[in-house]
DNA sequence: TTCTCATATCAAGAAAAGTTGATATGAGGA
DNA sequence: TCCTCATATCAACTTTTCTTGATATGAGAA
């Protein structure tokens, strides 16, 4: 996993609305017009919101008839977490900084 | 801690040149001087960024005359792990979806 | 098939984030 | 003090992301 595909997971968390929609999310599957009775968006933000959820992997939709129903990917979870692992590393290589003193 | 906060914690890591950033970090403590040498970037861009991985307490910054010297926090990822798992949480409090059918 | 409803996509505009060169600040050396 | 160097800040611009209303798609009911 290159460096973009990181941020880009980073990204799907990182606004205040799809916070907002794991909150919600937390307390079981819901379907996109419960979510959106519950947000103060338009249905077309919603969709738009819940498509950057599903591809990053932290949201799964289920469809059912025309209905989509999400629910929070704990496997979703795991992985944000062990890319974290990742970059959180201490090679100890004792690279000193070497500005010209 | 509220959703905006944890958004903007998400927002620090939602780019490339800052995942590259900590990337170099592994590597040990790095003045800025020795991180442009690394990165194609101008020298306020830098700037911008270390203030922004620094704010969101992803790295600290040990100032030493004028130098300022970077090194990854491991408290901010412990603490980023800490809000994924307040954020994925499965209440199963079994509110089921109520579209009208 | 035709209508209705749930959701997705599109295009245009608004808002936020990132980039750049110029300049400011502030520490140490001369 | 004056000069130089490392870093920070600023303002203008570019790029990316978000929002919105309009329209498209596609499933089930009539």
């Amino acid at each position: 996993m290159d460096n973009k595909e990181i941020a880009n997971i980073f990204k799907a968390l990182s606004d205040e609305r799809r916070i907002k929609i794991l909150n919600l999310l937390q307390d079981g599957e819901l379907c996109a017009c419960n979510l959106l009775e519950r947000l103060d968006m338009v249905q077309s933000g919603l969709s738009y919101h819940m498509k950057i959820l599903v591809e990053s992997n932290l949201v799964v939709c289920r469809n059912e008839g025309k209905w989509s129903h999400y629910s929070l990917n704990m496997e979703g979870k795991e992985s944000v977490k062990k890319i974290l692992d990742s970059l959180f590393i201490n090679n100890n290589t004792e690279i000193k900084c070497n500005c010209k003193k």
